[in-house]
DNA sequence: TGTACATCAGTGAACGCGCGTTCACTGATGTAC
DNA sequence: TGTACATCAGTGAACGCGCGTTCACTGATGTAC
């Protein structure tokens, strides 16, 4: 379990143990597992105060500690947020993945699935999402976060290729998941601002997603 | 002309005169126009060193002036940030206007070319752009911001009607209007940043929007 | 044309603040014997 | 089982810094006479 702690008092987080690889200790050693607690205070003020109203210090008054503590655990702060968006990658490959459950191969069904699900962590957790996409903003430049990327289109470009009939990743299905993932991104960004949405109308996600898929797929 | 002065030299900016209602004063008299000074210098700094990087100091140091100079000018650094952020969404909208010139009406080449200018955009000043869309971010929650957006969007659903054969903006010219806005949104964002672009294969900018623009068009 | 005055854009010094990071330290824990 | 010791996660105080904003001011300009 991750715990933060604040002056007076526990709170379990509703998410499910995520940081789970070595077990914690089940005393009060310490803080448990701080690191893993100073990932989730970074994500809820990233998420509170958007990606750059986040500082150190208010991670460490979230998760009760010193503002010393962090660097035990990370290089500088910008480790520290690489560290939480390398983990909010990870989880959001998984959604997309597990959104696949139970729709049959080949069926533009499973890319309107995967567009459904990336576009609901970009609802979900707006200022994660931004922070993978920042650009040049941060010093947030790792290989790790582009191999991340790229395992992740991988899986868009194995349902495309599926629905187009090829047995591998040519050009053309390269081409086509491009399209698809521009969409979907945009869409994201939109849906994610009132007066953007606002522009679209009545928006039918799932039926924009399918209709888009399809269109992108035909021929 | 806009000015920007630092210590030892005069630089005109390359740019045309882009504040030119009113004439400036042709003699050194103080700044002769420091607001538009000022929006200049934010400008560079903002794609110098991305979106959050800007600070009024830096501003002033680069327009050639003490500190407190700016709050004769803006009530704030937002304000003085939205003004830059407006005078970017105005030229991006003539500029899409203006890459019309010349496409036979009714042509889906017209919002290719629409799309075009606004990919460019985004190349050419990421910093502004992402701005433009930085959601809750910063303060950046202006009614005219959101009345420049959909003047810009109302361009693109013109074109839409013209090519579908409609005569007003009915709801499915708004959904296929949105659907292209979506996609091009996220093209930005992705060619803006090299690792994302990476991802798409060897890309024909053009044949990619056409292509796009006929799929969406179609029926 | 010359003078007195009002205007107001820009000055320069100062403010309080929160920030990221460092440092020598402490004290709870695991471990070797 | 008990003790001595090594480890190292977390402390608390301090640092230097750049920031946004304010203040009383100055001095170049435009204007009324």
């Amino acid at each position: 379990m991750v715990w933060i702690m604040t002056k007076d008092e526990k709170i379990l987080t509703p998410e499910q143990d995520r940081a789970s690889d070595k077990p914690l200790r089940k005393s009060g050693y310490h803080h448990g597992d701080l690191r893993a607690g100073l990932i989730e205070a970074t994500r809820r003020l990233v998420e509170e105060k958007g990606p750059d109203g986040f500082s150190v210090t208010d991670a460490c008054r979230l998760a009760g500690v010193s503002t010393a503590a962090p660097y035990k655990h990370f290089k500088d702060k910008s480790e520290m947020v690489l560290a939480m968006v390398m983990e909010g990658m990870e989880r959001h490959r998984a959604d997309m993945v597990a959104s696949l459950d139970g729709i049959p191969p080949g069926s533009p069904l499973r890319l309107q699935a995967l567009g459904k699900e990336y576009v609901a962590f970009a609802l979900r957790e707006p200022g994660v999402f931004r922070l993978k996409f920042g650009g040049f903003t941060d010093g947030l430049d790792d290989p790790a976060l582009q191999a991340a990327g790229e395992r992740t289109f991988g899986i868009v470009l194995n349902e495309v290729a599926q629905c187009i009939g090829e047995t591998e990743i040519t050009p053309e299905v390269r081409r086509r998941g491009f399209m698809l993932w521009s969409f979907v991104h945009g869409l994201s960004f939109i849906m994610d601002d009132e007066r953007l949405k606002e522009m679209g109308g009545e928006i039918n996600l799932d039926f924009l997603l399918g209709d888009m898929a399809r269109r992108v797929l035909s021929d």
